[in-house]
DNA sequence: GCTTTTGCACTGACCAGTCAGTACAAAAAT
DNA sequence: ATTTTTGTACTGACTGGTCAGTGCAAAAGC
């Protein structure tokens, strides 16, 4: 009898070889795109027979929709973390703000391809993991929004700012650079490319820095 | 006799085909993936034969890389020319880079589907167009790291940013709220966002605006 | 009279999903 | 103790359908 996927107490075994199928998913799927990834591709990356995909997953649009949600799970979890532990330490909100940049960066670095797949399925319409993709977005940006919506409160930012439009660029802000970032200079540091970013918020581009 | 697609001269008749399957294939693409669009989708959107597509195009991956040179050329032109009309008007830098935002903004406005579909491929590897891609993006971003570096150069901008990585930051900044925008809260007028990323980029987030 | 487009039948590769069967360990029956 | 049954995980050959690309004769434009 199969069991739902999300349920608890899969045997150990089920448990590795679902993780070794998001792994072998995640890079395939991240290089060629979904519909150019072949179930076979997969399987065979992950070292099991076509058929164990489809015992774990009642398809292969089912086996993605579960990457996506196990992948920006860990995201959200980072960015609150980052967010609650400036909070603790009596930092401002800019300084939230930075701490959840350098979170997004972390997050990156060490997982490039789930980051390439996911923007490059993000605004797509019509396909069959839309909604998910979109409770699943609208979870990360609103731990965003909640620290630009808390700082107009107490004053730090203006109340002329746009909150869903600026925490949509500061994401993109990230995103973006971090991308080029390992895909055209991945020799760069993380705290190099964490200081420009951070320099871009704080407006200090322009003046004698 | 087949003509390359890119030399002049070709029909008017042969150029108006072209831009109807263009025009098919990119809101098509944009949607689906390129993989998960058939040529007969195309060839039944742009109200043509299957064999016109052949008699046009090489290939579907060929009528794919075409699109993308042509809508890169038109947004690189937009972004080069806010730049010039900015210098001539004697604005600063920073003025330039927002005119270039805006440019930027009307360019998504215009060409929602086009820019949709560059962002999903454009990080991409192992594909076929993946060498065109790189070219056509270093054209745009050379743009914006034009602007920045002349900023430098003149005392407007702090020696110590990053010119790379900040055109790249910036140009996702205006990406994905741009995308955002068109996905999320299309009924958002241009001047809006563009009034939203001005401030971001002005350092007026925080303080009391 | 060329170039371009049409309509349509065809091919061959490729691929998502299926299914009958294997392996094996733990429980139940004897 | 040993045989038998049951449940779980996995296998890989197979199927039915899809799709890029071809071929060609006839029609339409220029």
């Amino acid at each position: 009898m199969e069991r739902s996927s999300t349920t608890p107490g899969g045997s150990a075994r089920r448990e590795a070889t679902r993780q070794k199928l998001y792994e072998a998913a995640v890079t395939l799927i991240a290089e060629q795109g979904f519909s150019a990834t072949t179930v076979d591709e997969i399987a065979e990356r992950a070292g099991v027979a076509k058929g164990t995909v489809y015992y774990n997953f009642a398809s292969k649009s089912v086996l993605f929709e579960e990457l996506l949600r196990h992948g920006v799970g860990l995201l959200t979890a980072s960015l609150r973390e980052a967010a609650e532990r400036t909070a603790r330490e009596g930092g401002t909100k800019v300084d939230a703000l930075d701490a959840m940049i350098r979170a997004g960066l972390v997050f990156i670095d060490r997982y490039p391809a789930f980051t390439q797949l996911y923007v490059a399925e993000l605004w797509r319409t019509n396909r069959a993991w839309q909604s998910t993709l979109m409770v699943v977005r609208q979870q990360a940006v609103a731990v965003v929004e909640g620290v630009l919506r808390e700082g107009v409160a107490a004053g730090e930012f203006s109340e002329e700012i746009d909150v869903p439009l600026t925490a949509a660029a500061l994401v993109g802000m990230v995103l973006v650079a971090a991308l080029d970032w390992k895909s055209f200079q991945p020799e760069r540091s993380l705290d190099d490319v964490h200081a420009a970013l951070s320099r871009l918020l704080q407006g200090r581009v322009s003046g004698r820095g």
